[in-house]
DNA sequence: ATAATAGTGTCTGTGAGACAATATCAC
DNA sequence: GTGATATTGTCTCACAGACACTATTAT
């Protein structure tokens, strides 16, 4: 019935919690933070972290507080946005569960903070998780995770996100090519980055790497979206 | 706490409910389907359809059920997604709500069904609607699905489903405008929809309206994305 | 004929894909 | 020098915006 109906179908309780699909660009592999559960149900398998909302604080906040407690960093630094709402009946057998789950998109994060159940936690690959046995409905929530990560390389400039300031230009490719699992012709690319308004923003300086000639040197730019696009059109295979 | 740890933090119990978003396109203009609330709190005032989600149904089934009883309609003739979650604490004064947002798109729908709460609901205007007051946070909600409508017109074929078919390139192209608040050009519009492999289908068949050439008939495609995209660019200003 | 809407054709500029060529480092 | 990576430049094609022009109906 509606809201101003009757309740002839009364209000029943649910918990409502959050999980955070925590992404990270390292050692050439899209990463995920994954938590090996220590109770049942579930126990011993990986699992996404998150955790209840309490009862003063909304759900983004719940989200940042968990983030902070996981990985010990302040979620300001890190890209953070709700997802969906997941709420089968039965995905969690010990009752009914609604959880809302965010995407957190950072560059390559210290492991997370000892001292906390987080010291069970570890960045695993994406395409290992996806294979190994999440609990309650995490991979569902992964994959769909992993999807609007890609989807927001195309229309946002969030892969800045992924790099630790400052960055190369190459930094920047070799994260879309591993979230893509493409590979990008490195001219084109440069053009795209450099000449998109607010994209990048160059800080005059180079770097030297093992090899090769010195790469310029960028921030993140002010713009958020990126118009036009960058689309991932004919991927080519990968490797 | 993450979801491992004991619960020294324990769960709470909140209300779900699902929100539904319908928009129609009407007489020249996007409209929200609203009804007046019949009771505290917000007596009176404008509110978006929805109703608690019930114990052993998940949540897209509840937001198909509340569109069932809302508009009578078959929720498969719709386009029907999930928008997001809402739940900041003393959004609804009654107590801890979590509220799942749906977006329901579809042609020109007949005015609610009688003989149920929604009796008093209405096509408003979009524009109306967000000048108006409205309950809880349901402006927000509001504000966050016509964004979300107009995005989806650029990346997807979804304007289709608000056309009843069979329509013409014409009756799509007035589907954006009223949208987007823009006119677009009719030849380049055109050549957009009809060379976009699966978008419109033509039928074969036309149709004479009030003045003017017969248009040909299109039903919508298989295709539900739209690449490339069909971006609100420059946006000529309305009127 | 005129008004009105549908539909076609064409020119042009922007931007992406392909890819050659050059620059600058370590060794 | 070689090898490796960065950076610039160029050619071409797809496609969108602007807009002229033709087609088919009602009146």
């Amino acid at each position: 019935m509606i809201e101003s109906a009757p309740p002839t179908i009364p209000r029943f309780p649910v918990s409502a919690t959050v999980d955070l699909v925590i992404l990270t660009v390292r050692e050439g592999a899209l990463r995920v933070l994954l938590i090996r559960r220590g109770k049942e149900p579930h126990l011993g398998a990986y699992a996404l972290p998150g955790g209840y909302v309490r009862p003063e604080e909304g759900l983004d906040a719940a989200a940042l507080r968990e983030l902070r407690e996981e990985t010990g960093l302040d979620g300001r630094a890190l890209h953070l946005a709700q997802l969906r709402a997941y709420g089968t009946p039965g995905r969690d057998p010990r009752g009914r569960v609604v959880t809302v789950a965010y995407l957190a998109l950072g560059p390559d994060l210290p492991t997370p903070v000892a001292g906390t159940d987080a010291a069970h936690a570890e960045w695993v690959p994406v395409d290992e998780a996806l294979d190994a046995e999440l609990a309650f409905d995490h991979a569902e929530i992964l994959r769909d995770a992993v999807e609007e990560a890609r989807t927001k390389l195309e229309y946002t400039t969030v892969a800045t996100s992924f790099c630790r300031e400052p960055f190369t230009v190459s930094d920047l490719r070799r994260v879309y090519e591993v979230i893509w699992g493409t590979t990008l012709d490195p001219s084109n690319f440069r053009r795209k980055v450099t000449r998109t308004e607010g994209f990048v923003e160059p800080t005059g300086e180079r770097r030297t790497a093992e090899a090769g000639r010195p790469a310029a040197l960028y921030r993140a730019g002010r713009a958020q979206v990126l118009y036009p696009p960058l689309l991932r059109s004919g991927e080519p295979e990968r490797r």
